[in-house]
DNA sequence: TTTCTAATTTTCAATAGTTGCTAATTAGCA
DNA sequence: TGCTAATTAGCAACTATTGAAAATTAGAAA
């Protein structure tokens, strides 16, 4: 996604209002790779903006996706979590810690077994153990 | 997965009852390659044994996936689907229809970008247009 | 065949995640 | 400074799923 400062011109070229919450969201989001959720992201707005709404938070996270500044990303945790990387990209999730890390591919893989499908998009999502939680695991 | 009557042997093998409720639910499953939702299942099994509960549904799907018959995939689509193929296998989803297939690829691509992670699983959801809606989409 | 009991089913409440609605507030143009 | 459309907060509502508990039942044993 683009900067705050970006982002705080876009929304206005847009006819949409800059507001202190939103530029918290701005901020928070921006170089953000942990794949926060909705929730997440509103308990450490919570800190800097008390009384903050949920509500708002999951606003502004659609907003910025249907702009195509942050992408929503489903990795079977049980709620959505939104990246600001939106490139083209994959996920790697820890089943231990639940950190979830963005990784690349060569190429995306072909697919077969199934004829006359027109792939407009490939999503992988990687389980395993984080290079952290591998290392305890060989101590244990 | 096994066929009813297998399963029939390996539940009471297990210590599990069989039911007509889980009978019903094993010839729903067999050869199934919808990927129901357990919603789903229940709209059907309730034609033919009205008063069945979706909770039980729920609890069948549940015990068929810890017994490896069955796997629960999520595709993005909201709810979790269940699939009687166990093999190693992808999914497409058409975003016109809603359809979920199964496809399979030659090698899992190898990831980059994240050093020391074990990768225990790859799943890899593929987003398009299946063969019937692009028809639809030419003529239009 | 009948009895018995643990497993199962049903019902309903509860939970998590997310969205819809509305009154009150506010950004930012005129 | 005033105006108005956009936004926020608050709360109800909704979907998907699970928890809990009372009633029922499969199936082993007598």
């Amino acid at each position: 996604m683009r900067s705050p400062e970006e982002l705080t011109v876009a929304f206005r070229e847009a006819g949409l209002k800059v507001t202190p919450q939103r530029q918290l969201l701005f901020r928070l989001l921006h170089n953000n790779c942990a794949h926060p959720t909705a929730d997440a992201l509103y308990s450490v707005a919570t800190e800097q903006m008390p009384g903050i709404s949920l509500r708002t938070v999951y606003q502004t996270l659609n907003d910025l996706t249907s702009m195509g500044e942050i992408q929503s990303i489903d990795v079977g945790t049980g709620s959505s979590r939104f990246d600001p990387n939106v490139s083209d990209h994959h996920h790697a999730v820890c089943d231990e810690c639940g950190a979830v890390h963005d990784v690349y591919v060569n190429q995306a893989p072909e697919m077969r077994g199934l004829s006359g499908f027109a792939v407009a998009d490939a999503r992988i999502v990687y389980r395993g153990l984080c290079a952290t939680c591998s290392e305890l695991a060989q101590h244990r």
